[in-house]
DNA sequence: TGTCCGCTCTTTTTT
DNA sequence: AGAGCGGACA
């Protein structure tokens, strides 16, 4: 039992408890996955339970390998057990018993991409206005209503009475119609038909309450109702649950989860034994102060406080840059400085808000010669060429998959277009037939229009080849004859341009993958290799071992962990982003997030912020983050901002529109005032060099905090001089320009 | 039917 | 700013 030892007292505690509902709150970087993974060991090797009957459920694939990998270390490789994620888990049920709930074993998994493309035939279907009901919008209500358990007829019932209830309503029917009708799921029917398949079928969740003796859920503050309906419904039996959460971290309300699961697990299983997680093994102490001093501003948070016995190490440092590119710039170079000695590349991350904040970093990384990986943003499955070629391939699973052989019938060009299609629909639905049907019946295809007719033969006949035989080739084999026979390919090349070239390239690179899931399995089915690839997300890609800084959104770097950490874009609406001003609880799942991001870091943490910010294409003044506020500014290292070129202390008082400092600078040297009240300018603009050519002025002859005017804006500050760049800031109007074409604007 | 252009619209997070 | 859509044209 030595491995044990390692582990402080609440870990060990928690990993020898043996029966009954166990609650462990676990702080940020306490060992949560070390204590869970050790239990795992614990119960396998001193209570002799068999690996056969612990299930482990986590919410991304690199949890759930992560945890197999250390439980491997703990207890000897090849652990036939089941450490996987909610939706493989329910999946791999499903797999087994979906013909006891009406669907066939082949059912294939639509993802949000499909799930779109279907919402989107039903509105055109029902005449919808897709202005008014936006598929994105439908579907957070449909998928909201799957995680509620709220069936099409159910939310008929009590939405009915207005226009918009009974048009949501049909869409919810319709869409779910679709989905039967082509033998499919979403992500989201992946835990719905499960608990259903256990609440209708006793046979079934006996066999796995008997199976499940020990279940352990990790991340459970993230858990929804019907992955919390799933977990209870087979831990009613044994009643040995496990769960594994902080409530500091849940991140994902917006996605259902919800954090009373964990709030009130007390009180749902009965004789809950609660260990609390505070010794933090991963920060130092002024990072973990400062999180904290964040995250102290949510209300009904169990209360915890996390301590270390790290150094204090150094303060939190703050950088107000005067745009997104200087932010961008000011992180390089402190990547470039820092990364002599200790650290390398790998050891930085960059973690925003939203993923659109990438690129500007991705710039200034590329300019000093910074290897860097983005993470996130599109995924890789969601290029056209993939998404393309998995359709071909979901139709050789699945004939009746309508949603990919619509997506392929014209992909390659084959002549048939958008009427053609309506018509085949039609009549496939007066037959009562999947598309694919349709065009076996050799009447139907010599209907098509001529040119049509031999193209579709062939596919056709190339994709019922493969579907007979699908079982006996191998999944790499029925890529590649797939890619020629259709003549994908061949078009792709034929394109001759360099996008095609990227996307031949990608189909190659997509082949390896086929190959490296081949190699760890010979025996992978289509199925197999479909479903795998249907449940990944572009975090699971993640190589800790390339030495390349690291690029992606605070959302997916819950777990991670980075000597140095960034968090650019400190301002009000964009974090806290301004749609969570008006959601109730909004501002304090961004702060749970900002408490998320700020403890990933080890050693040093970094927060900047941008005076300007342009970002979807408008550029505004922004005001500092209200977190930033919060913080706790004993902790915040203001001597390290770096210095530019300061306003020599103007104030803008009596400056005509009363707008004032954008709040807390730890500089201070900003030239605003603090504490006065911020009036954001209506609209900036940029006035293009090319505009005014005046050679009248030169740029040495203006100075911040100077008085100008001009004829159009009126009266204006000068509120930065960079070379030849001035920044004008105007009563509603902010503009940027360069010394030359100052014409317009005179000293006053 | 296919292509191209210009217009508008959207801006969070993802299994 | 960029994608994605729709309309006009070949």
């Amino acid at each position: 039992m030595d491995y044990l030892n390692k582990l402080n007292p609440q870990q060990r505690e928690a990993a020898i408890h043996k029966e009954g509902p166990l609650l462990i709150l676990a702080g940020a970087g306490s060992g949560k996955t070390s204590t869970m993974t050790h239990r795992i060991a614990y119960l396998i090797k001193e209570e002799g339970i068999s690996p056969y009957h612990i299930l482990a459920v986590t919410f991304t694939n690199k949890a759930a390998k992560e945890m197999r990998d250390r439980v491997e270390d703990l207890i000897g490789a090849g652990v036939n057990m089941w450490i996987l994620t909610f939706h493989s888990a329910c999946l791999r049920i499903l797999r087994t018993y979906a013909e006891r709930i009406g669907y066939s074993k082949d059912f294939v998994v639509y993802d949000p991409t499909d799930q779109k493309v279907v919402i989107k035939n039903c509105i055109k279907e029902q005449n919808v206005d897709e202005k008014k009901y936006p598929p994105a919008y439908v579907l957070s209500i449909i998928s909201d209503c799957k995680e509620k358990g709220i069936s099409p007829a159910k939310f008929g019932q009590e939405n009915g009475d207005d226009f918009k209830g009974k048009t949501v309503h049909g869409l919810y029917a319709a869409y779910e119609n679709v989905l039967k009708k082509n033998n499919a799921m979403d992500f989201d029917d992946l835990i719905l038909r499960t608990v259903q398949l256990f609440e209708k079928d006793d046979e079934v969740l006996a066999y796995y309450q008997d199976r499940f003796r020990y279940i352990m859920v990790d991340e459970y503050q993230d858990t929804n109702y019907m992955q919390y309906r799933f977990i209870k419904l087979m831990a009613e039996a044994h009643n040995n649950i496990c769960v594994v959460g902080d409530d500091d971290q849940c991140i994902y309300q917006w996605r259902g989860a919800d954090i009373k699961n964990i709030l009130d697990f007390e009180k749902d299983f009965k004789n809950t034994k609660v260990i609390k997680l505070e010794q933090n093994y991963r920060s130092h102490g002024n990072i973990l102060e400062a999180a904290h001093s964040v995250i102290e501003n949510n209300k009904g948070r169990k209360h915890k406080k996390l301590w270390t016995d790290k150094e204090e190490g150094e303060k939190v440092k703050y950088y107000r840059a005067e745009d997104e590119k200087d932010e961008a710039r000011y992180i390089a170079q402190e990547i470039d400085r820092l990364r002599t000695g200790e650290l390398k590349y790998k050891d930085f991350a960059i973690l925003y808000r939203t993923n659109a904040q990438s690129r500007t970093f991705e710039e200034a990384l590329s300019a000093r010669d910074i290897p860097y990986r983005v993470l996130g943003g599109i995924r890789y499955y969601d290029r056209k060429e993939i998404k393309d070629i998995m359709a071909y391939m979901r139709l050789v699973q699945n004939t009746a998959d309508d949603l990919s052989l619509a997506r392929i019938i014209n992909e390659p060009k084959r002549g048939i277009g958008e009427k053609t299609l309506e018509k085949l629909r039609t009549l496939a639905s007066v037959r009562n037939e999947s598309l694919f049907q349709l065009l076996t019946d050799e009447e139907i295809v010599d209907g098509l229009p001529s040119k049509a007719v031999e193209s579709i033969k062939e596919m056709v006949a190339t994709i019922e080849q493969y579907s007979l035989e699908k079982e006996n080739l191998r999944v790499s084999d029925i890529y590649d004859g797939l890619l020629v026979k259709t003549g994908y390919l061949k078009s792709l090349e034929q394109q001759d341009t360099v996008e095609a070239e990227g996307r031949v390239e990608n189909l190659l690179e997509f082949k390896s993958v086929i190959y490296d899931y081949e190699n760890e399995n010979p025996q992978l089915s289509l199925s197999e290799f479909m479903e795998r690839i249907a449940l990944i997300a572009e975090i699971d890609n993640h190589d800790a071992d390339e030495n390349a800084v690291v690029l992606m959104t605070m959302h997916s770097a819950k777990g991670l962990e980075f000597p140095v950490v960034f968090i650019p874009g400190m301002e009000d609406g964009l974090f806290p982003g301004w749609r969570s001003l008006e959601k109730p609880g909004g501002i304090d799942e961004e702060r749970r997030l900002c408490y998320v991001g700020m403890t990933r870091a080890m050693q040093k943490l970094y927060l900047t912020s941008a005076q300007l910010r342009t970002l979807y294409g408008k550029t505004d003044y922004t005001k500092e983050s209200q977190f930033l506020k919060e913080l706790d500014k004993s902790l915040v290292d203001g001597d390290a901002i770096y210095q530019k070129k300061s306003m020599s202390g103007t104030s803008l008082n009596g400056f005509p529109g009363n707008y004032r400092n954008p709040g807390w600078s730890q500089g201070g040297n900003d030239g605003f005032n603090s504490g006065e009240i911020f009036r954001p300018f209506d609209q900036l603009k940029y006035i293009k060099e090319n505009q005014r050519t005046s050679q009248s002025s030169k740029g040495g002859d203006y100075q911040n905090g100077d008085k100008v005017s001009h004829s159009k804006f009126g009266e204006g500050l000068v509120i930065s001089v960079d070379g030849s760049t001035i920044t004008i800031a105007f009563d509603s109007v902010g503009v940027k320009k360069l010394a030359k074409d100052l014409a317009p604007i005179k000293k006053i």
